[in-house]
DNA sequence: CCAGCTAATTGTTATATTGCAATATATAAT
DNA sequence: ATTATATATTGCAATATAACAATTAGCTGG
């Protein structure tokens, strides 16, 4: 009751899932545009992008980072992140696998 | 708190998360594949493939109706569940426009 | 070492989500 | 109308998530 529970599904069902969910939340579809979108990557800046407190932003940070959505990297005193190419492509292909299953039964309702 | 601050984030970064969000849970990813695999797509049928209680996949099915990756049609006393098509090509389309910027940015961390 | 900066962690509170039992609704068949 | 079957809704308990203030940790430069 309240719990997901995961040990029933399918490593894969959970794998999927937990990417997606990583991207279930404004913040971080908004991180993931801004990290794509400017020049630097630096939190500090992310932190002025989103209308969120900086402890907020952190946590979503992590969160994308520990479903490997982002990665980041110490660079001095800041940390730069950027999006983990690996990650998204993987993401694309299963919803191209999706598509195709879909287009080619030709079921519908 | 607890309560996501939609009102503070943008119409299309809220659209979006809503959708991987709906995503970005175990069950719904095993019913979106089970949707494809099956030639039926009887929501009895979800509930006996799913460890869950038949209350629990109707919420599932509901959550990924009204995120539009679903569509549901009555046929007679049950129902027939299969996926939205321009949903499933709508987030493709994201997921590529991700990754050409993705490439086309050549910096990395 | 200490001051200053950046980012992460902790503690707390409010809200959301998950799951199920029980119940309600809706359609079909008799 | 009654019964049977399929799905939805409600009410509740347990857990998870979101948000922030306060604090901590980690660097860098004096």
């Amino acid at each position: 009751m309240g719990a997901t529970k995961s040990s029933e599904f399918s490593d894969h069902h959970n794998q999927i899932s937990e990417k997606f969910k990583a991207l279930g939340h404004p913040a971080r579809v908004a991180i993931v545009e801004y990290l794509l979108r400017s020049e630097s990557c630096i939190c500090g800046d992310i932190v002025n992008e989103l209308p969120l407190a900086q402890p907020t932003v952190s946590r979503h940070l992590k969160e994308l980072k520990e479903a490997g959505i982002i990665k980041g990297n110490v660079e001095g005193t800041s940390i730069c992140y950027c999006l983990n190419e690996e990650t998204v492509s993987e993401l694309l292909s299963y919803m191209i696998g999706l598509l195709k299953q879909l287009q080619s039964s030709n079921r519908s309702c």
